[in-house]
DNA sequence: TATGAATGAGTTTTCATTCAT
DNA sequence: GATGAATGAAAACTCATTCAT
């Protein structure tokens, strides 16, 4: 593999450190998947830790921005808003699922890097979702709760089925990888920001899945 | 550590291997933690995969006979029951949190281990939960959906919590850890209990968490 | 396996020594074949070194006994004596194969027990043979030849079938635990006996097999 | 020790795996003694496994080209084919005591590269000497005989001395190692031809050692 | 006489990294 | 840029042995 050798290298390593973790795979097999010299991987990357974060770096870098994307809504409506990001972020994930699986498992390590991203993209992520909560229970669309509640468990709806796929393969038969499960499961969300997060009769307004 | 050396084992892997995952887990750290030879460990578990092997099955006996228990309301109506189980899995979760996390990262993996127990303890877990579930909608109690949808929220809920504790420390500055946390993340689960599965004016008794 | 624990022992060990040999044999998996506690083993041998030094003993003890039984014959004339200690042995290594192989194999090593063995019990057998060739070339029985050089041939012809059992049953389709080979193998020897040790024209009297 | 360390490390192992066995050689000993780091071992050869099977090649394609060489001859009759295929593999096992003796040791052992050896190597073997030995027949060279009998006592004559060094050395006093050793000994395994194979009064030439 | 627990020393193997080319 | 050789450190695991009971 010459030319490509840091893009191969890249793809390699999501690859098995999404199905092997990251400790569980070694250089060699990184190597040996993207073609490429072992010592082509410290060249590009320093070491093995430089790997990770750069995957790291990009999935949260295009995550932000979804979200921000998402928040540009924010003028036509808390609900809107919200589930405009719901969406991006779900399409992003589908879209990126061996990335996705192998951030979420590693992000739940206490790590210096995990730290950091906490400081500075996760940071953003609360930011953002706190104002379009706070915007909403003003605005009276959503009732009144605590905003870190419904973050988390906003967090917990988007990102379970990437975090298990093979469970969902395997014990639930829904194959998170096919786009009609994507648009479903985006729509139950939906439910849920109607159901739970907005005032009674007020604005269910779906946006379509475009 | 002479005498209950198998124990102090487990209990020092528990807290590694949470804080390192499993791989970034060495055995010799074990050992020194729990003051106790290394060959002890292949002498009690075979060897590090026994230790983790261990590991999942004293989590997941407890797990499903959470859900049992909850299981066993399911005569005073299917809401009562499914709330019963979120409180059941909420509070052993809540008072195993390391152990917790450990596992919900750990099962992320496409491992032996982790392929013996979808296809035990996950699969009681969904045959529970799908009863249940099919119980409401027969009774009319629930809206007309699909069961394994709901159980993936469910889990996403159930779980995301226990898996990112640092997160919700340091970016949330909410703390899992503490009893008022538990109690109120079950009454946000309910919420959504209400408000996405049950049907509209439908019976919304809050079960009290004891 | 109470009671006979030490046969057991002995038992077990000759099968793995012969399979796997000496140093591929774990204290462990004897005790295991045995269905004894390991640490017995080390009770009655002191160690895994004293149950090989067992073995020696109990197969060289029968085997110069078995080479001085067949030269008892030596005054019914060289030949027949020389064709006596090769029945003898032949019978004797057939009805202990595994015991032979692995002694067979083991003696090859420069270990301490093994110059041992050599200084006493082949120092031994070499002195048998070499006094019944010495009897045959003084009696013009056997042409004249060096008697360590016949011993060498003769160790060969002996021993052979017996340490390379495999070869024999997957190679040449012999099956050297049958008794029909043996009679014929012994012939074979005769054969030689008489058609490279003895004078031209001279005694070629037969031995019938017992 | 740069540049030739693979080499090194054959020389090494075939030395100590001959003195102690394969178990009984640790993969450190034979580092240390080719002046090389461990893990080259590993590098070279994979595992330890690796290099007892690179030793069971260099050894085996000698030896049946030896063979081979000597079955060049057959034109010129049987006995003298049989005798240059002894000449041959004995000089070659005179070059390589070493290498000879380990692999005569380890042979005996029931293990997987043995089992391929055998339906590789020793079938070749055994195919080359059942054709002399049958054309021998048939051209009546050769008494009417058992070819796979024939191989065996053949094999017994030829291996026993490079397997017994020691006893040899210690006991008969007679070595292995020296020029003059070889041509006696073969020889004497020309006797055996003449005296057991060949027809009484037939084909008694004998080839020159080289 | 017999055993289960425990251990220390040693084994093979893996691995990230370095470096001359 | 890219590579094959080489390495030191550490990993998991094995094993003979000891010992209190």
């Amino acid at each position: 593999m010459k030319g490509n050798a840091k893009e191969a290298i890249v793809r390699a390593s999501i690859n098995l450190f999404n199905v092997n973790g990251f400790h569980g795979t070694s250089i060699r097999d990184i190597a040996k998947k993207a073609k490429v010299n072992p010592a082509n991987i410290a060249y590009y990357f320093d070491n093995k830790h430089g790997l990770l974060e750069h995957c790291f770096t990009i999935f949260f870098e295009r995550y932000v921005e979804e979200i921000e994307n998402g928040y540009g809504f924010i003028e036509q409506g808390a609900a809107i808003s919200l589930k405009k990001i719901v969406e991006n972020i779900m399409i992003f994930q589908f879209e990126n699922t061996h990335l996705t699986r192998l951030i979420l498992r590693e992000i739940s390590l206490d790590t210096q890097i995990v730290r950091e991203i906490m400081s500075t993209y996760l940071m953003k992520e609360r930011y953002y979702i706190n104002r379009v909560i706070e915007k909403g229970i003003r605005a009276e669309e959503f009732r009144h709760t605590s905003p870190d509640y419904i973050t988390l468990q906003l967090k917990g709806l988007l990102h379970m089925p990437f975090l298990n796929t093979h469970y969902m393969n395997e014990v639930l038969h829904v194959r998170p990888n096919e786009k009609y499960f994507v648009e479903k499961y985006i729509r139950e969300i939906y439910k849920w920001i109607d159901g739970v997060l907005c005032q009674s009769e007020y604005n269910k307004a779906y946006v379509a899945v475009n």
